[in-house]
DNA sequence: AAGGAATCGTGATATCAATCACATGCCGAT
DNA sequence: ATCGGCATGTGATTGATATCACGATTCCTT
């Protein structure tokens, strides 16, 4: 499980858009590739930083932000394995946009951005893949505009965030509207363009009116028509 | 210029990033799609909509928008010659994310989603070339949301546009800063995720601190740096 | 040219949330 | 067990802006 395994006997094998390429190609990608571990809280890339290399996240979360001037910062989302990070910029030729940040060890498998620039031309099918996962990253992207813009309050942002949780974190067999919240208040405001006191003041409110309730990390949605109304 | 004219001799051919494929491969995809011309306000698709097929967007210029139930309008920005409309729905296989509606007469490509897909697989060079203008849209979201989470004021995420505006209207030979405000303060709000009236206020301001001038349609942006610094 | 609709300008008021300040709680390290 | 540091809870105050209301302007149609 430590020694540097491929990408063919790889445990995600299969499991993502852009491990399940056939076996030729994803042989050819895996020796194109470096297998790169990182501990909790390791900066793979800097927005701005000239996109050298893409990284497809094979386990572990990293948080993907933005840093205003002033400080403020965004965090855009959580990316979890199977996620490709920088592609997009790689894509456009731009630096790239985010920050990437390991929040929990995570292995990666980095390519430089010529060689998988050269490896996409090569196979048609890995293109589509690589078209398919930055549409994905567009729509998780527009889906934070809408987050962020349409709720008229600082609780309908909170309130939307939490029903995205759910609904990414939903798991067949359990209870419905369960997840695991492993973000600080101050991260959550990071994440709904309001402050840290505000997040707290909101959560309290959701309890208080029996719309959520939390025991530790763990966050139950009780009211998710509630929520729904308040996010719109 | 007013017949029904091929993407061969189109006069943006190899101006924008999907028309400039090879020839073989544009007569393929001219074969494949069907030139379609809508006036002033017309709809090219809906928000929830099954994605049935990508446009690709000949001349004029096309409002992208959502709506929340409660009526709140979102406007993503408005697309140009080149775009191609509604590609990362169709590539992630989901309904459109946004309401497309001409603001002028336009003339589009519109290509079947299955066409398409099919295309791009029989075309690498065009998967790429689609992969790539999905990096596109993306690129603009993630703007669209730094725009609107960074900033704490509304003065601030009006000053943002308007330097977007400037940046992505700039023309060679022509004095910096000059763009041409097309938009209504409803729109505009709609935008800044902020209201009509803050809108006229904030420009009035604006105005007043001579940090820009409106003549009609006009807006010239006198002090970019100081709008910078309110947008950060 | 006139009328009507859309757009813009502006004041008054109410509300929401940012900010500041500090108390409390929690957890890991010594 | 105790300390220190980080996270969370909460009050008071202030400022920004949404909202409501209405008048003024511009644009488009007839």
């Amino acid at each position: 499980m430590e020694r540097n395994q491929g990408c063919l006997d790889c445990p995600a094998r299969g499991k993502h858009l852009f491990c399940s390429m056939e076996t030729s190609a994803l042989e050819k990608f895996d020796s194109i590739g470096t297998l790169v571990q990182f501990g909790s809280g390791g900066v793979i890339f800097r927005e701005g930083d000239n996109c050298g290399s893409v990284h497809v996240l094979c386990s572990g979360r990293v948080k993907l932000s933005a840093t205003s001037r002033e400080g403020r910062t965004l965090i855009l989302k959580i990316a979890r394995a199977g996620e490709v990070l920088g592609l997009s910029a790689a894509l456009a030729n731009q630096p790239y946009e985010v920050t990437a940040e390991t929040v929990e060890p995570c292995r990666l498998k980095t390519i430089r951005r010529q060689a998988l620039l050269d490896f996409l031309d090569r196979n048609p099918d890995a293109s589509m893949r690589a078209a398919r996962a930055v549409a994905q990253e567009y729509k998780a992207a527009f889906s934070e505009v809408r987050r962020l813009a349409l709720p008229a309050t600082a609780s309908g942002r909170v309130a939307g965030l939490l029903l995205e949780w759910t609904r990414e974190q939903a798991v067949p067999n359990t209870r419905q509207g369960r997840c695991t919240m492993t973000l600080t208040h101050e991260e959550i405001a990071s994440m709904t363009a309001t402050t840290r006191e505000t997040v707290t003041r909101v959560l309290g409110q959701l309890k208080r009116d029996q719309l959520i309730s939390i025991r530790g990390a763990a966050l139950t949605v009780l009211q998710p028509q509630e929520l729904e109304r308040m996010a719109v």
